[in-house]
DNA sequence: CTGTTAGCGCATTCAC
DNA sequence: GTGAATGCGCTAACAG
């Protein structure tokens, strides 16, 4: 492999004039740096990246950790989604990604350190947003330049997030707008953020309607279709009447769906179901399901942009400046009971 | 932050031998070794990655591209169950993995020349498997250490992949086992491999039962709901007539649910249909999908395995080698015609 | 405009 | 057993 003296010696100029002529110096002639071109050219000269990072104590790489819990929480197109959307902004600025997916926090927190430590990032994005973070705990002490994607509970931090609470206030006042009045709400685990939010804005479209807010149509399981059918199961063995499921998860809503095939209810005269994701694949469900439409593509492009942008300037790193994402709700024929016309997906 | 002369001057010992400690050599008294060891603790010390890299030549660190394209083909949860399964037997080598998401085939050839041109990866792990797959020749031009997730149909190359004639074959055996005799084929984009060894499958059974193998039942189109909906329309408007669909993806399986709801046929007694891939949330289907399993975690571990050993012995990275993963038949409603009995899930 | 010098943080000779 | 010297490939002063 050709470094930069061969190219210097081929050229007949020193090391430091390649170098410059890479950096695109302008005090450097027409001539000679035409010269060194050619030479480059010739040798087939490509700067080393590593000799780069470590003169100029920058690695052009950001580190993303993301551990199993979350990526269970959110379904799964999600997560590369959001991946794709963190490596296409990370192109455009000519940046790297390094990635780790741990099996819990204790895992995560631990790589986490391990790339900062190592010095082997700029800068890190992490996914998880517990109530009770320890990964970000970690990344304030070491001073590390990062962004969340999601909120954190505790510390105030640099985050970019879909705006749950509204999306699911809107959720709910639709599933209102159709006439359901017994609607009930599936959580997934408390210990998350996004569950919490999504309550909230559960309860907040209810408070706006004049409408009690009933913790007995309110239930937190695992995110699976199984719990949420069962969730449902259990709420109709113990009398809770309801008409419509807001589903905090695509997942709950297939449980939904099901849960009303198994008692031989009609969806959605007799059972309005909304989901939450708008998981590609649940477009196809009978009858095709309501769903949040999350912007996770953007969810992950915004937050590598900010990520990047706070390292050419850290005065923009400001910790606690939520940037929120719009959600759009998917009207389909799982919440239509009046009728009305279906969205074009 | 620390480095390696800090610790050495308070330990009262030369940079070299504080090298040697954290190397673990043997010829360095207990005694120092212990001074050292509380130095660098009380310092808070950890070595340079990017700094070690550049004096070793290696970074510990291996390369995954993708273009979007294979992203869409192979379905969305295939893709992050790779990522972690590469992701774990990356952390027990003590490997980072560097992920890039590419638009198309051109700029993941571009990317992945960048890394290792720039020398930032140690090998590369791709996971395309188109016929002419420009990647793969860039990367043996480079003579870069790489492992394949998926075969070449070109140059050879070490590969691991799951064994999709076979699947194929057995999937097909199967539903002639349940007694259907006309079984359409819905392929995927016939410049993937992937495509190709489940077209061979499905004819190896046919020939098998020495049934005719029928241009008109098979039927290429591109990965989506849609696509395989159209074109079973497309085959019955052409008077082909067709008793079971083997779907070379679950996407076209659930096309193909639809197609019978649209025409009033019974899932299985009039139409039979098998997946591939065994996409989870497609356990919910109505009848609940038989599908292919893939094991994609396996897949994305394997392959990372091989590379890492082939990266400590370069004997072992002989191309030509496939690795093949078995694929196992999840038997479901959906192509049980004989009432046998549907398997555990 | 360009060359010389020094050093990023570490590992690895070669001495003693 | 340990230290001093050297260099990995590059950039960034400082000269001129």
């Amino acid at each position: 492999m050709a470094t930069i003296k061969d190219v210097a010696k081929l050229a007949g100029v020193s090391p430091s004039t390649v170098s410059r002529v890479i950096a695109g110096s302008d005090r450097i002639s027409e001539r000679t740096k035409e010269r060194v071109r050619r030479a480059m050219n010739e040798v087939n000269y490509v700067p080393n990246a590593i000799a780069r990072s470590l003169v100029r104590s920058r690695t052009r790489t950001v580190g993303f950790t993301l551990s199993r819990r979350a990526d269970q929480a959110f379904s799964n197109p999600f997560f590369s989604e959001v991946l794709r959307g963190m490596s296409a902004t990370a192109q455009r600025w000519d940046h790297d990604i390094l990635l780790s997916i741990s099996l819990d926090e204790q895992d995560e927190k631990k790589k986490c350190l391990q790339l900062i430590r190592e010095r082997r990032v700029d800068g890190m994005i992490i996914s998880t947003s517990r109530v009770q973070d320890e990964v970000i705990d970690v990344l304030i002490r070491e001073k590390t330049p990062f962004v969340v994607i999601g909120r954190s509970a505790g510390a105030p931090v640099l985050s970019v997030n879909n705006d749950n609470v509204e999306a699911s206030r809107r959720a709910t006042k639709h599933l209102l707008e159709q006439g359901y009045r017994k609607i009930a709400f599936i959580s997934g685990p408390r210990d998350l953020v996004v569950s919490l939010d999504r309550g909230q804005g559960y309860e907040k479209a209810l408070v706006e309607a004049e409408l009690p807010v009933e913790a007995k149509r309110i239930v937190e399981t695992d995110f699976s279709e199984e719990a949420g059918f069962a969730a449902l199961c259990r709420m109709w063995e113990a009398g809770v009447d309801f008409d419509a499921v807001l589903a905090s998860d695509d997942l709950f809503a297939l449980g939904a769906l099901r849960f009303a095939d198994h008692m031989g209810l009609r969806v959605p005269e007799e059972l309005g179901i909304v989901g939450f994701n708008d998981t590609p694949m649940m477009t196809h469900t009978h009858p095709p399901l309501t769903s949040v439409r999350i912007l996770s593509y953007e969810l992950g492009a915004e937050a590598m942009e900010l990520l990047l942008q706070g390292l050419e300037n850290r005065e923009k790193l400001r910790p606690g400046k939520e940037i929120l994402l719009p959600a759009e709700l998917k009207v389909r024929q799982s919440s239509l009971r009046q009728g009305g016309k279906t969205e074009k997906q």
